[in-house]
DNA sequence: CCATCTAAATGTGGGTCTGG
DNA sequence: CCAGACCCACATTTAGATGG
């Protein structure tokens, strides 16, 4: 490994003056330069970014803890946290964590001392947070939140929740469904919660309404949509969490010959790039702003690093995107 | 006194040497 | 055999040394 030192012997300079040349040259005579530059050339010398961390006490490394991007929703945020992050002249460590692996991830998240963490892979009650507050890493998550209530960018879960079902029940559906993943994530609690909200305000018995939670995989989301056909009264309209629960749900019915809307009304959450494709289309709540929400989150967290504010808690409203995966029901 | 350069300190984790 | 001292990898930064 040719490092700075055999630089400096090659060029007939100090250590220091080749660190220079690379680092502030206009403080370093031209000639010089034009030198150690040479000898760089003679050597192949790349600067070992390991040792620059080590003095400079930061990696220069956002950590990512991203859902999985068989969730487009993680697909367009990923995308968009992993490029500011590079125009920013930083480096992404991306993780997914799923429902079972987080605490394998966190271990070698802590380990690699990044100089940020921005993840959405945290439940409602996870002693993560406390070690990264403790730790004083600068942290925010993004669509998750945690029941102390600090460093979060979310959505208003709740109205989207609600805002899904009332659209669904405005169009005349009496008989509805939810399918969405399990409470200890905040997301899934707070859109349940505004869903049941909305029946209320329809004067339908929550209780009544059939509810799946379930985990997010595709195996898991297919069993919840066989049970759903089993019902003694199959409903005409399905809520979906997410939009990727959607997606998954729109799958499943084409598979079995159903036509959406016509046999089945499914609206998601989230307003993922993919649902405004036109060949899927499908009708979603999600935030009024243009950018998505890990854009929103990683801006906050260099936001944090770099003192401008100490604790995020922000929450987006969100609107009704109505496309064609909904309807107005036929039978009234 | 300025332009230009350099010695030494710095961080972490792991290896080797020393003395008891 | 073990604790503790000390050294190593490496690039950057600080404070200070040269030369003119």
């Amino acid at each position: 490994m040719v490092s700075s030192k055999d630089v400096a012997k090659h060029a007939g300079v100090s250590q220091t003056t080749v660190s220079r040349v690379l680092n502030t040259p206009e403080l370093v005579k031209p000639k010089t330069v034009e030198k150690v530059m040479k000898a760089i050339e003679d050597l192949n010398y790349i600067p070992n970014d390991i040792a620059r961390s080590l003095v400079q006490k930061k990696t220069g490394i956002i950590t990512l803890i991203s859902g999985p991007l068989h969730n487009p929703f993680f697909v367009d945020t990923t995308t968009a946290i992993v490029n500011y992050v590079n125009a920013r002249g930083y480096k992404v460590n991306v993780y997914f964590g799923t429902e079972d692996n987080l605490h394998s991830i966190y271990n070698a998240v802590l380990e690699t001392k990044a100089d940020a963490i921005i993840l959405s892979s945290m439940l409602y009650q996870d002693d993560l947070f406390f070690t990264l507050e403790k730790l004083g890493i600068p942290f925010i998550m993004f669509n998750r939140k945690h029941q102390e209530n600090r460093h979060f960018v979310e959505i208003d879960n709740v109205q989207a929740g609600y805002l899904a079902a009332n659209h669904i029940l405005s169009l005349g559906h009496q008989s509805l469904c939810w399918i969405g993943g399990p409470h200890q994530m905040s997301t899934f609690f707070g859109r349940y919660h505004g869903f049941e909200k909305a029946l209320k305000d329809h004067e339908i018995e929550a209780k009544s309404v059939p509810a799946f939670f379930t985990n997010t995989n595709k195996e898991d989301i297919e069993k919840a949509f066989e049970e759903l056909l089993k019902l003694d009264r199959r409903p005409t309209a399905i809520c979906a969490a997410t939009d990727a629960i959607a997606i998954e749900i729109l799958n499943l019915c084409l598979e079995r010959g159903f036509q959406v809307p016509r046999d089945f009304n499914v609206i998601g959450i989230d307003n993922v790039e993919l649902s405004k494709h036109h060949s899927i289309a499908l009708t979603t709540v999600g935030i009024t702003s243009e950018e998505n929400l890990g854009f929103l989150a990683i801006e906050k967290l260099f936001e944090v690093m770099e003192k401008k504010s100490t604790c995020i808690q922000q929450t987006e409203s969100v609107k009704l995107f109505p496309r064609n995966t909904t309807c107005k029901n036929e039978l009234i």
